[in-house]
DNA sequence: TGGAATGTTGGAAC
DNA sequence: CGTTCCAACATTCC
């Protein structure tokens, strides 16, 4: 489920539910009182990266997918959900295995929507400054960072790295700056290349880097670490990919 | 079929 | 007190 752009297909279909009064709110979450939402209408529907937020107008709650959680319009499935709101209508918005937490705070000053790669306020170079801030990161943990590029997960980091022929080892402050500005330009455009393969049911086979063997650039087997703060799995092609610092 | 994975958090450890 | 580490969560696929 994770990455920005699924998280856009969510919100995109789930317009019908701005302006409609949440009439039953249930599930198995522990953190929130979901009792509290009943009776309100549903305000707005927006992301910020990875995180779906529901408005309402005494309460917002945040779901987080995590890696496993999913969602079901109008149907439930095999597994009690964690949250679950009904409408007057009898429409149903379903969330299961998801994080769900109240945000209790002003949520314009919380979040910067300009470093969400998804968003029509994405900033570019607000990105850049942001990069030049850190010299010493490394370019696989620059993209994972949710307050520089909020919405790329492993996936998009991979396919982005190798697009734009740079060793995930690099440092961000070695980084020559047209390198720079085309990790962040690929950055929103994979993530929107992502979502319109998503859409057809054709994204993995439009994988070049994450999770495959050999490099399609130059047939040579790619490598492939558990790298960066979080250790996650990188892939790249040591011939074709430079390593910058 | 056990292990790994599109991810983050919170508390322990240092 | 700040930073780092690690378990926990929970589902699907190979």
């Amino acid at each position: 489920m994770p990455e920005g752009p699924s998280l856009y297909i969510l919100k995109e279909q789930t317009t019908q539910f701005v302006g409609k009064e949440i009439v039953r709110a249930e599930g198995n979450t522990w953190a929130i009182d979901t009792t509290r939402m009943v009776g309100q209408p549903i305000v707005s529907l927006r992301t910020w990266g990875k995180h779906f937020l529901i408005e309402m107008p005494a309460m917002v709650v945040r779901i987080h997918f995590l890696l496993f959680g999913t969602y079901r319009i109008n149907e439930g499935r095999d597994k009690p959900p964690r949250l679950s709101l009904g409408f007057a209508d009898g429409s149903v918005l379903n969330f299961y295995a998801c994080s769900v937490k109240e945000i209790d705070q002003d949520i314009d000053a919380m979040y910067d929507w300009a470093a969400d790669v998804m968003s029509d306020a994405w900033d570019p170079a607000k990105a850049r400054k942001k990069l030049r801030a850190c010299p010493a990161m490394l370019a696989c943990d620059a993209l994972l960072d949710q307050d520089i590029f909020s919405g790329v997960g492993n996936i998009i980091k991979n396919e982005v790295l190798f697009r734009i022929r740079v060793d995930p080892r690099s440092t961000v402050g070695a980084l020559p700056p047209a390198k720079l500005r085309a990790l962040v330009q690929e950055a929103r455009q994979y993530s929107f290349d992502f979502l319109g393969w998503k859409k057809a049911f054709t994204l993995k086979q439009h994988w070049l880097a994450h999770a495959q063997k050999i490099c399609p650039r130059c047939h040579i087997p790619f490598h492939k670490a558990k790298l960066g703060k979080s250790d996650r799995r990188s892939f790249w092609c040591e011939r074709c990919q430079k390593r910058y610092g």
